[in-house]
DNA sequence: AAACGTCGGTGTATATAATGAACCGGCGAG
DNA sequence: CTCGCCGGTTCATTATATACACCGACGTTT
């Protein structure tokens, strides 16, 4: 397999909980041989990607990523956008409002605005959201190019929990009834107790380059609270769109 | 040479001003083949570390680079910590404050905060400083670990303006200086009519972790002005050193 | 319109660089 | 003292990266 993929791939074993990570605990996680393994984070580590920690010799990422991260928010200003968005729709729905944008083959959470009240959704900062599997991925697999919508189809889908749909044909049909409203909806197909409400966000092609996502304790959910978030988020997406410079698909128009 | 480190070098031809490349112009500015450049941009395309322009087939920083500088920044609020800082000390001093970390072989710039005179410096952002010809990289190299020391010194330096250290004896006698006064200064090593003062910021071991620095125009640099602006970066550095969880160098003390 | 240069991308034989099992010294627990 | 695990190193094997030649598409120049 290739090597780059696999030495990037170790980056994804880096999380909100998991902050450092042994060379032996990573080769683990990845089924990578040790020393592959370290050669692999000496590589990443010579152009700062990551860093070792010199005192307990445990791997953590470097300060490049900061960098990087700077210099394409430079050349266009995400997170400066869909922050505002972000805290114009928690702050209506009364909710947890995340954001997340394609990344290779999946999505990226890359904002997350909570509510003031004491009952609400966690989402990990930097979390990966499959696209089968959360109300962000179905609305954005739903208004993507059609060989990379093939693509999501004809992939193992793997359940995360026991309402994940893991067919292709179940996944077909969540992604043609979003198609016909508009938006998605998640009924715990992530994370237990966890309702997601999600539209998608333009790139200048027209077609998905993420979305924006209200999620809310499943004991919320009710006919009302959905109509509410769906209308908070029909214009944040629409400004979410434009103000990254992308352009709303023809075929999209919400309707409950 | 290994790959891995071939493949993520191709990140740095990214710069503020050089946003989007094409897959011949990459090819020729890492002096890879063209097919092997492909390859790794698939390969890190497939990470989200970088994406493809759809309709001019350019090569862009992707997603992902977002979202691990999220992950880290929850890990450890760099950003949060410095920003502060950095906006004081641009105050006080009247000029352009910025911050970076040790990132690889080199120094990563991470933040930038200008002050509001007309006649500043401007510092691209996410800039890569190199150790041997900014005041930042020179306060960093005095406070290294001795062998990670040696192996700066040990570079075959590449001159960047005329003013540039270039020769193993003449970096040997700035950094000297530097550890004698505490700061180091750059005269128009880096960049013409810059002129650069920085300090140290310590990490959790007791040496340099990365740098706090001043750039003026070379027009306006006086030993008064001078010993304002140390006046202001020392006490700052203090501060990122501490808010960071680093502990000061006892080998380190101002002194002019 | 023909000829040319350049673009992004592909196929394949070759050679180079990635691999993984065995091994090391160090350290903490039992 | 022994055991087990840690991070790290070594080296023969082989799988993988590489670069050359080539492709069709597009835009300029002649």
């Amino acid at each position: 397999m290739r090597t780059v993929e696999k030495a990037l791939r170790l980056l994804d074993f880096f999380t909100d909980k998991r902050v450092e990570i042994g060379l032996s605990d990573l080769a683990r996680l990845s089924g990578i041989d040790k020393a592959t393994v370290l050669r692999m984070l000496a590589d990443m580590a010579e152009c700062g990607f990551v860093e070792q920690n010199p005192e307990t010799r445990r791997w953590r990422l470097g300060a490049g990523v900061l960098r990087l991260a700077r210099l394409r928010e430079h050349a266009q200003p995400v997170t400066r956008v869909l922050t505002p968005i972000l805290e114009k729709l928690a702050q209506e729905t009364g909710e947890t409002a995340h954001a997340s944008l394609l990344s290779g083959r999946d999505l990226a959470n890359i904002g997350v605005i909570e509510p003031a009240r004491a009952n609400r959704v966690y989402i990990e900062p930097g979390l990966v959201l499959p696209l089968h599997a959360t109300a962000s991925g179905i609305a954005v697999t739903a208004f993507l190019r059609p060989e990379q919508q093939e693509r999501v189809l004809a992939r193992t889908l793997t359940a995360v929990t026991g309402m994940t749909p893991t067919s292709r044909a179940a996944l077909e049909q969540v992604v043609r009834r979003t198609r016909e409203r508009g938006y998605a909806v998640a009924d715990q197909t992530f994370e237990a107790e966890v309702y997601g409400i999600a539209v998608p966000i333009f790139g200048p092609d027209g077609y998905a380059a993420g979305a924006l996502a209200v999620a809310i304790p499943a004991s919320r959910a009710s006919d009302e609270h959905e109509r509410k978030i769906i209308a908070a988020l029909e214009p944040a997406a629409q400004s979410a769109t434009t103000g990254l410079g992308g352009r709303p698909s023809p075929e999209h128009r919400i309707s409950s």
